[in-house]
Formats: structure tokens, sequence, C-alpha cells
RNA sequence: GGGCGCUUAGCUCAGUUGGUUCAGAGCACUUGGUUUACACCCAAGGGGUCAGGGGUUCGAAUCCCUUAGCGCCCACCA
């Protein structure tokens, strides 16, 4: 059977997935061995797999199938989230093109609609994964609003709010008017824009006077209720106490004094709008003044606007400038960036808003959490510790939680009103309870649940991912069970720095709320993947390429080794489709080191060449030491660096040096032991590569040789690290050294390899000459000897102080080579002079280590025989 | 406004406690090579005042100070 001189990705994973899917690999039970458990980030239910979400899966991939190797119980368990507000948005969306509006509908149709949606597009992400070979227990897949997570959520909420950890609190929060519901201060992203301020004259009650005010936002005079001065503003004294008229809509309002007022800043006047600005609302209710609500849900002006009612605030503020100044309010402006909030979602510009909204207060909850990561080190953050700093500073100046949202598609707040009442309320798990409770509360036996009223808003989504870790387990409502005492708490978790305050930081505090302990050991946060030019991939911009059609051009392992290449530990990952060109480039180098071996012929009668068998002894000397330092980079989460100490070991030294010394001349077969041991050899770096390249290592795995199903390499075991001999490697540095200056020689006269010469050596010093078979092998030497006197005309080159000479039978270009040496003899001569100089240097010797010192004074012995050798060949030429 | 981090080869980045191997890797580049696994290949080669300045030290990419540029997070000054 001739096999295919290029590998064919296309023809080969999806018949591995299937494979793997059939023999159940990837599904754990609890069992006698160590577990090692991932839960995933769960993405977004409709979302679809982007450059983000590929980087993250497959690091997570690649640690599961090495857990799985190193014969751990590995489980990975995926599933999606309902993400409340975007899908919602999404459903709202796609309703309003066909003409529907979602006031026109009841909870239940809504919800019905945003649930044919989910059915629709939900898991589409899923079944991406899998084509990027991610080897989840696809049988634990949940989603964050099936029956049992969505219980755990509401348990979770009427226990906090039994602790007294939630309450219902009329207070000012982030309104986004365009999805029409708050949000916590997370989901508020500030960024800079370009404004005005406006100078605004108010007059004085009763006087012709005016004051003048400076503000950001003109359209809302219509909800001031005071003028603030800085009592010790002596500008200002006359006006203590008087009251001033609020432009156009003509209301009287008290001035009033307050050293809150920054009298360097604009004129020293502050208007004040207790509904539409939370300092504004501070200083309200301190000198107990009206609010008035100007804004409709949407932001646009109510009744208070007057002739403005009904138009968006925006616009509002355009007009009104206008008409200030025709009535000659408005003094001037000036250029002014500030920084406003917008929604992380919907980008709408967050209104401050006054409303009744549940809380959850975080003072105490974060206590545990805090210690974990900085003090204890019972959760650690990778790759570096520069993220511990982040964490503490929002630990420490946490607010609390504003959970409720105006959103239908979410788990819905089990609080139930039986009266008019805002505290008329109970919070329950179910509607019967909650009549129980309602029963007990007014005494009144006669209420019925047609009585009772479900409070209207869902709860914001990561009141219900804080609880992944331990619901998909069920540790929520059955912390006893077998499941979740085996897995939890999980080994690592893996995401991006943008969600670690809104979902680790939280799922660390839940974590020791309701089990004492930390969800995950580890948390490795991963780089964001940018586009060539640094920009951050997304949609709008276009910038993102097609994760699919990747996997298409380059293979999913291709694409996966390309990615990992790229990702540094924690930085940010420019990300260039030729890496995965690089990646696809590797799978095929390691297909055709494959193809070579299938077509050796074995022949009994023959044996083991010497070269091949110092070969070998180095290989696995090398290959252990690589081993060594694969793990060390693994338990530091460096996987890129584990991925390219594998790669140089296989393409390298595998591909690059074994295989051209074990491979048998032309159409010659070769002995049985050296193929047995480079086979063995091979298996072993199909091990290593496994978590990186799944696809291709099965196959040709499998191709290799028959193997039962037991016998896969995805559940094969990781290679064991045996001590190995650092000398052979150090020598074959050496040896390399002089292949590389034969091939330097054969270059310069144009000698082609497989034309065999003579190499003939002046040993100056010890050279590890039990490798020389290696050098015959390689440098197709056919003469080597040891000699004393130096070789006329001939190609010389030198390894340390060793000489090393080609015969040649064409004239020498003498001149050239006197040029050579006399430059290498400047450059030795220099670096003796500084080694000496810092030899001679008192402080140093008696200063530095011994070990230091002994090596510098090696440096200055070789670099003197090296001179003298130089010399010496350099008189022979002249 | 506060905090954190970054600046090393053309590009992306390693460089752990200052000292063999400290100036590196991968890619890109230049040159040469193809009947004998792979041009998705092989070999050889060029390329950096370690952002600038100052200091500590026998010795600094590494520690300290400072300047400049960049990035991120947090923050209610109208």
């Amino acid at each position: 059977m001739s096999i295919a001189s290029k590998y064919d990705a296309s023809q080969v994973e999806d018949k591995w997935y299937t494979y793997w899917m059939e023999h159940n690999y990837f599904h754990s039970t609890p069992n006698e061995k160590k577990p090692y458990t991932i839960v995933i980030p769960p993405p977004n239910v409709t979302g679809v797999l982007h450059m983000g979400h590929m980087l993250n899966n497959t690091i997570q991939d690649v640690l599961i199938r090495r857990a799985r190797l190193t014969g751990l119980n590995a489980c990975w368990v995926p599933g999606t989230d309902h993400a409340s507000i975007a899908t919602e948005a999404k459903v709202v969306a796609k309703l309003a093109e066909q003409g529907i509006k979602k006031s026109d509908l009841t909870r239940e149709e809504f919800l019905k609609h945003a649930w044919e949606w989910k059915e629709e597009y939900g898991g589409v992400i899923l079944e991406q994964l899998k084509k990027l070979g991610a080897s989840c227990d696809w049988e634990r897949t949940k989603f964050t609003m099936d029956p049992d997570m969505s219980e755990a959520v509401i348990k979770t909420f009427v226990d906090l709010y039994n602790k007294g950890r939630i309450y219902r609190g009329y207070r000012m929060v982030n309104w986004d008017p365009e999805a029409k519901t708050t949000l916590s201060d997370e989901e508020v992203i500030h960024i800079e824009k370009q404004g005005l301020l406006y100078y605004l004259n108010y007059q004085i009650e009763g006087s012709e006077d005016f004051l003048t005010i400076a503000t950001t936002r003109p359209e809302t005079i219509f909800g001031d209720t005071a003028i603030c001065i800085n009592p010790n503003d002596e500008r200002f004294t006359h006006l203590k106490g008087k009251k001033a008229i609020v432009p156009i809509c003509g209301r009287v309002i008290p001035i009033i004094e307050d050293e809150y007022v920054d009298i360097e800043f604009g004129t020293g006047c502050l208007k004040v709008t207790p509904a539409h600005d939370e300092n504004d609302k501070v200083l309200g209710d301190k000198h107990k003044l009206e609010v008035i609500d100007i804004f409709h849900e949407d932001a646009s002006l109510n009744s208070f606007g007057l002739h403005y009612e009904g138009q968006d605030r925006f616009k509002v503020r355009k007009a009104i400038k206008q008409e200030l100044e025709e009535k000659g309010h408005l003094v001037k402006t000036e250029n002014y960036i500030n920084k406003v909030g917008t929604s992380e979602r919907t980008k709408a510009v967050i209104e401050p808003r006054l409303s009744d909204q549940w809380f959850l207060k975080m003072e105490d909850l974060v206590k545990p959490a805090i210690k974990a990561v900085l003090e204890t080190g019972d959760v650690k953050l990778f790759p570096n510790k520069r993220f511990d700093n982040t964490y503490r500073h929002w630990m420490e100046n946490i607010r609390d939680w504003n959970i409720s949202r105006q959103l239908w598609w979410g788990q819905q707040i089990p609080a139930y009103f039986y009266g008019d009442g805002k505290e008329d309320f109970v919070v329950a798990e179910t509607i019967e309870e909650a009549l129980t409770l309602s029963r007990k509360r007014t005494q009144n036996d006669n209420l019925q649940i047609s009585d009772l009223r479900q409070d209207e808003d869902a709860m914001d989504t990561w009141f219900s991912s804080w609880l992944w870790p331990m619901s998909v387990f069920d540790g929520i409502r059955n912390p006893d069970n077998e499941e979740f005492k085996y897995y939890y708490p999980t080994n690592d978790l893996v995401t991006g720095p943008d969600i670690l305050f809104f979902w680790v930081a939280r799922m660390i505090i839940a974590g020791y709320e309701y089990t004492d302990q930390r969800p995950f050991q580890n948390v490795y946060l991963t780089g964001l993947v940018r586009d060539k030019q640094g920009r951050k991939m997304s949609k709008s911009l276009g910038n993102s390429p097609d994760a699919l059609k990747l996997i298409d051009d380059y293979g999913a392992d291709g694409v996966r080794v390309g990615l990992l290449l790229s990702s540094a530990a924690g930085n940010d990952l420019m990300f260039d489709e030729e890496l995965c060109n690089q990646g696809k480039g590797f799978v095929n180098k390691i297909w055709n080191a494959f193809r070579l071996i299938q077509g050796w012929e074995i022949s009994d009668t023959i044996d083991q060449p010497e070269s091949s068998k110092k070969g070998l002894e180095w290989y696995t000397a090398r290959f252990n030491q690589t081993l060594v330092e694969i793990e060390d980079h693994f338990s530091k989460y460096r996987i890129s660096d584990a991925l390219m100490a594998t790669y140089k070991l296989v393409k390298d030294d595998f591909c690059g040096w074994l295989l051209e010394i074990a491979k048998p001349a032309y159409k010659q077969p070769i002995d049985p032991k050296t193929y047995n041991a480079v086979i063995e050899a091979l298996e072993n770096n199909l091990r290593i590569l496994h978590p990186f390249i799944p696809f291709a290592s099965e196959e040709i795995w499998q191709t290799l040789s028959e193997r039962t199903p037991e016998e896969a390499l995805i559940v094969n075991n990781w290679p064991n690290q045996l001590p190995f001999n650092e000398q052979i490697i150090t020598d074959f540095e050496y040896v390399s050294q002089v292949i590389s200056g034969i091939r330097r020689a054969r270059k310069s006269k144009n000698i082609p390899n497989h034309e065999s010469i003579e190499l003939h050596t002046i040993s100056n010093e010890e050279v590890p000459s039990y490798l020389d078979t290696l050098i015959l092998n390689l440098g197709n030497i056919t003469n080597y000897t040891v000699t004393d006197t130096l070789i006329e005309g001939a190609l010389s080159f030198r390894v340390k102080s060793n000489e090393y000479f080609i015969p040649f039978e064409e004239e020498i270009d003498v001149e050239a080579e006197i040029i050579k040496i006399e430059e290498e003899l400047k450059y030795t001569k220099g670096f003796l002079i500084s080694v000496s100089k810092k030899l001679s240097n008192e402080r140093f010797v008696n200063n530095a280590p011994e070990k230091v010192v002994a090596m510098e004074k090696q440096k200055q012995t070789d670099a003197k025989a090296k001179i003298e050798a130089l010399e010496k060949r350099l008189n022979s030429l002249t």
C-alpha cells in the first residue's frame, strides 16, 4: 500500500473523532483513579466559534488529553450559557424582523420564541468544538437554564436572601435604555467621549441677578431640584439662602451649600439632579431634596420635559442648547472630554436611574475568596502574578452586586408579592412555599396562589454561571452526591482575563460560600487573540478569520499548533494565518517521518551498525531530557513552550538527526534492532505529541500497527521519565559541530553530499571519539584518521582547538584561507585578552564564586590552545 | 485621577535566584541543494549599544533611580 506523501487532515479527522466517540473515551465516571476535572467556560448558547474559543479550548483539550495519558481520570464538562441580555437582544431583533414587538407579547409567549431560537441555534458552537478535536464528556453537556441548573440558582437566591445577604433596594443603578434593563457595575464600560461643557445662567429669585453653572447635560435641567455652592466660596456668599429659577421650566429651587462642590471646577456652582446622577443623589439625600425623574425607560423625556416630551435625550440636548441660547441662558460652551458609561452589550450610553432592584451584599462574601488567592494560594492565577493585584483591587473595593435584570430570558426572581406595598413579598423556591409564607406573614389564610404575583425580573446571567463548577455536578441541590464529591473541586480553569471579575472571582466567592472549598485550583488566563496589527478581533472590524475555514484549510491539528506556538503564556496573541501553515507543515513532517520508517524493509541477517546504536543511545537521552523540560513547562502552564520543546525534539532531533543516522543506504534493508528501536522512539514521540495534534498522532499510531480499542493512543500512557546520560548529549553536540564544519566545507567547494570524502584531524584536546562512527556516517567519510602533522592542500575547520582537514585535489585558495584564519585568530585573541583581564582582576578572583572563576580559567586555556593551533596552521600556509 | 505591566534580531517573543551554555528561539530573510521520507523539504549564513540616561557591583538584559513611548485595569468631579 502506498502512502500519500502529503498528510490530508480532512481524510483523517472526522474518522478518529467518530472512533473516539464510539468507544466513549471522553466519558468519565468516578473510579479509583485520581480525577482531573475542567469545566468549560460555557460559551453563549447562540454563539459561533471564534478565535478566542479556539485558543482557549485548544489549551483545555491539551491539558485534558495529557491528563488522560498520565493516568488520571480526565473529565471535561462542556456546556453553554443562556447569556440573558445578549440572547434576549437577539430574539427581540429577530422578532422585530417579523414585525413582532416584545411589548406586545406576554412573558410566556416571548419565552416560547426564545426557546425556539435556542433549539434552532443553540449548541452549534459545541458541534464546532468537536471539529477542533475537543475531547469533552458530551454526556455531561449542561445548559445554564436546564431545569436542574435553574433550580440550583433559585435555591441559592433563596438561601442568600434568608441569610440576609440579598436585599431589595431603591437605588441608583446603571440603566441601559436600549435593552431596557439595569446592569451591574462590571457591565458598564467607560469610554472617553468628546462633548461640551455648557455654561448656563439661572436667575436668582426676586432679583435681576444670575448665577452660572456648568453642566455636560443641559437636558437634565428639568430634573434640577437645587443649585449647590461651596460654603467656603466667597464669591457666592451673597447667594446663601436664596433661590434660583430653572430656565425654561421656571421652577424655583433652593441654593444649598456643600463642601462637595469643587471651587476650582467650572463656575463653582453645581446644578443638582438627584434622579440622574449618583453624586447628586447623595447630595439630594443629604439635603432632603425632591427627586424628579424626567426620563422614560428608553431615555426619552417624560412629561417633566414639557415640550420635549417623547424626544430622545441626545436630540433634546441639541435642541435645548438652541432654546437656551435664544432665551439668553447659554453663556458659552467649551469642548470637554468626559468618560461616559456605556453598556457592554448594546453599547448604549448608560443612564443612572433610580429604581427598585435586588442586590447581593458582597463585603463578607469576598473575604474567603481574597484569602484563597492572596494569602493561602489555594487558588492560583496563572501564568503570572500580575493578575493578583488586579484581583485584590477589585475584591477590596467591591460594591454590592445588582443581580436583577428587567429581562425575561433567565431565571425569574423567586420573590412573590402578596400586596401592593414595597415590603409585601416573600422569597421562596416554589409558589406553594411562597403561599405558606405569605399566609403566615399576613395571618391571612384566605390568600390563594392566584393572589401572588412573582417579581417580573430575571437574574443576572452571572448569578447562574458563578455556580457552574458546582452545579454541573449537582453540587448545590445535592452536595453529598458521589460525583460532586469525586470531581469537585475541579483542577484547572482556562479562560480570558476579560471575565476575571464577571466570572472567575465570583465563582471563587460562591465556591467558598457553598462548599468551603476552592472551585478550582489553578486559573490559566489566556491572552486575547488579536490580528496581525494588534487589533482586537471583532465582527465589526471583520478581521476575525472564519474558524471552521481555518480548520478546513490547515486541519484542526495545524490550527491547534499554530495557535499554541504563538501564544506565549499570558500575552495577547497576534494571530497570523501563516502560523497555522507552520502547524500544518509540522504535522506533515511527522507524517513523512512515519512514511520513511514504514517503507523500510527489515532483514534479519544484518547486524546493527555502530552508528545506529550510538544514535539511538543519544536520542533516548535527548528524549528523556526533553521530557523533563516539557514537564516543567506544563507545571507552569507554559503550554507554548511545552509545544516548542516537543516541536524541536521531533523535528530537529528525531527527523533531522536520528532518522538520518538510522536510515539505511538507498534500497538497502534495515537491521531489526534499529528498526524496532526507531519504532519505539516514534511511538514515544506520538505519545507526547498527542495532546497537541490528537488526530494525526492517532492516525499514525493506528496505521503503525493493528491496535485494539484499549490500545488507542488517546488512552495510552505518557512515557515514563527515565534517567538519562547527559554526557552523550554534550558529546553529540561536539559531533554536530564537526558535521556542520564538514557541510560548510563541502558547500564552499561544491562537493555534493553523496560524494564521500576523507577527514583527518589533529586533536589538541580530548574529543568524544566513541561517537566517531556518527561522523563517518553523517559526514559521508570514507577515511578518518588522527594525525599530528598538518595536511597540505586541504580544506580545514576547527571545533574548539581541534583541527580538521578535508583533502582536496583542486587548488586551495590560500589567500582566502589565510584571511579566514587571521580573522578567527583576531577574534580569539581579543577574547583571550578580555578573559585574562577578568582573571587578573583581584576583586573578581576574590569575590566571584569558585565555579565561575574556574570556568573563566577554562575559557582562557581553551583560547590559548586555539590560538596556538591557528598560528601553526597560518605558518604552514605562508 | 489612581494602580499594574510592557519596551531584547525585520516580526512574535524566551531569558526563573545578577556570573559556563548570556545575548537566545521560532518565523521571516540571503545563499546553495531535488532520481534515494518530506519544497508543507534540507543545509549553510547574515542580523540586536537588550527603549534613552544615571547608579549599585569585581561583574547588569537581569537590582535601584529617572526620562520617553505603548498597553491594560480601576475610578461618581459637574
